[in-house]
DNA sequence: TCTGGGGTCCTAGGACCC
DNA sequence: TCTGGGGTCCTAGGACCC
């Protein structure tokens, strides 16, 4: 714990709803729920309107509908998050060199490598809040909670207490007192099932944590984890904020809207995942030994299955080769035949290094064997998905509100117009077509 | 029609090595 | 001639975070 309170978190309140909200003008104000939209899709994040219907993220789509079935559902439009993302985090860096972003939406920054030199309460209170306000001017209007404390756990329960749009500076001394009447679940790392038994030790709060022995924590939930809590329970902190995180896996995976059964089908889909994460390493620089396959069954049970290489690979006949082996494992001892929802490829073990620049052999005559098409016959995304950005050859630039039986439903507007008209056209109307281009 | 997708870290057992 | 012990790698699963 440091002496000043020099530990800024900064949280981008319901950051992809608030996006949707500044892009459509016609959603300002009102209830958007932005996530999956399948059969099985979850919230990502609700729009504060939304949440007064009790809509909350991770909830299935299915119940926020029923909760609120006048909000608008939207899928995420990733690369517009990103770039909102990208300019915060751009003026974070602009004041500290130290920031460790989190999430897109979410950071630590180290206020002593800042040009801030008095660190006292009001001075960093003053600081906060004009960046708060920079953070606001650069995404055209997003707001942030921010909290500064004396450490990332002090910092990022602050940036907590006065959501939407708040800050709080926690004075050096206070911690304690601050934390004592909080339920334990306000301490990362505590989730559902650390609370729970934590509950049943009648461990509820963190004044109750305090007073318990680390033997008895390092008894109830483990030796890391007890020895965690117990110093947290204190406001107990020493982590440093830490600029570069070096990826340490790799990883794609997909829910389907009904249960896969058919082995060919399942291979066509982990052939195409390999390739995907066989794309994202050769992307980054980044080739790995260890091959993950993953399947969650219909009962939700979740299997994973590995294998290691003797060297790094970024080919994607290499990887899919193995998870298909892998997958084959499960198929054949019958872990599959009541059907699979979701199917992942992943890759760990990573090196930022080429594997050929070390290694005589290449997976080389493996790379030249193209990968077949798969025959997918299940699509993941429909064509036109709500939320999405469009171009109309006459009307310009609009949104898809809704699609369906061969009809798309366009709202006309963007960030910088009123609400705008909406017009209906056919599925296939070639004046329509996604924005920005394919290939830009 | 309960339960996403991208990650991280921890645990525990077995193999293997010195 | 039993009962060794520690370290590391690998695998599978689970908890947790946003």
């Amino acid at each position: 714990m440091r002496q000043h309170a020099s530990v800024l978190h900064i949280d981008l309140d319901a950051f992809y709803a608030s996006v949707e909200q500044r892009d459509k003008p016609s959603l300002r104000g009102k209830p958007v729920v932005v996530g999956g939209i399948g059969g099985r899709g979850v919230v990502a994040t609700a729009s504060y309107e939304a949440r007064k219907y009790g809509v909350h993220s991770a909830m299935s789509t299915r119940e926020a509908r029923s909760r609120c079935p006048h909000a608008a559902f939207l899928y995420p439009r990733f690369p517009a998050y990103r770039e909102s993302s990208e300019r915060v985090m751009g003026l974070l860096r602009s004041v500290s060199p130290l920031v460790e972003p989190l999430s897109l939406d979410e950071a630590f920054v180290d206020l002593e490598r800042s040009s801030l030199d008095d660190l006292g309460v009001e001075s960093v209170r003053a600081f906060a809040e004009e960046l708060r306000e920079r953070v606001h001017d650069v995404t055209d209007g997003l707001t942030a909670s921010v909290g500064v404390g004396s450490s990332k756990f002090i910092a990022k329960v602050a940036s907590d207490l006065e959501k939407p749009d708040g800050l709080v500076v926690v004075a050096p001394g206070t911690e304690r007192e601050l934390l004592r009447p909080m339920r334990v679940k306000v301490i990362p790392g505590v989730g559902p099932a650390t609370d729970e038994r934590l509950r049943r030790a009648g461990i509820h709060t963190v004044a109750d944590l305090e007073s318990v022995s680390l033997e008895e924590l390092v008894r109830l939930v483990g030796k890391a984890h007890g020895g965690g809590l117990y110093q947290l329970a204190r406001a107990q902190d020493d982590r440093p904020v830490v600029a570069e995180q070096e990826a340490k896996s790799v990883s794609v995976e997909s829910t389907y809207d009904t249960d896969l059964t058919d082995r060919v089908v399942m291979e066509g889909l982990v052939d195409r995942q390999a390739r995907d994460v066989a794309g994202r390493l050769q992307k980054h620089g980044l080739s790995g030994r260890t091959v993950t396959l993953k399947v969650r069954l219909y009962d939700f049970t979740t299997l994973s299955r590995s294998s290691t290489l003797a060297a790094p690979t970024d080919a994607a006949p290499t990887i899919a080769r193995l998870a298909r082996t892998l997958l084959g494992e499960l198929v054949a001892g019958g872990s599959t035949a009541g059907g699979v929802r979701l199917l992942g490829v992943g890759v760990s073990g990573l090196a930022d290094w080429i594997q050929e620049d070390l290694f005589g052999e290449s997976d080389e005559a493996e790379e030249a064997l193209a990968l077949p098409e798969p025959a997918v016959p299940i699509r993941h995304r429909p064509e036109w998905a709500p939320g999405m950005d469009v171009l109309h050859a006459e009307l310009g630039r609009g949104w898809v509100w809704g699609s369906g039986r061969g009809v798309v439903t366009v709202r006309f507007e963007t960030a910088t117009t009123e609400p705008g008209p909406v017009r209906s056209y056919s599925a296939a109307d070639p004046a329509l077509s996604p924005w920005p281009p394919a290939g830009t």
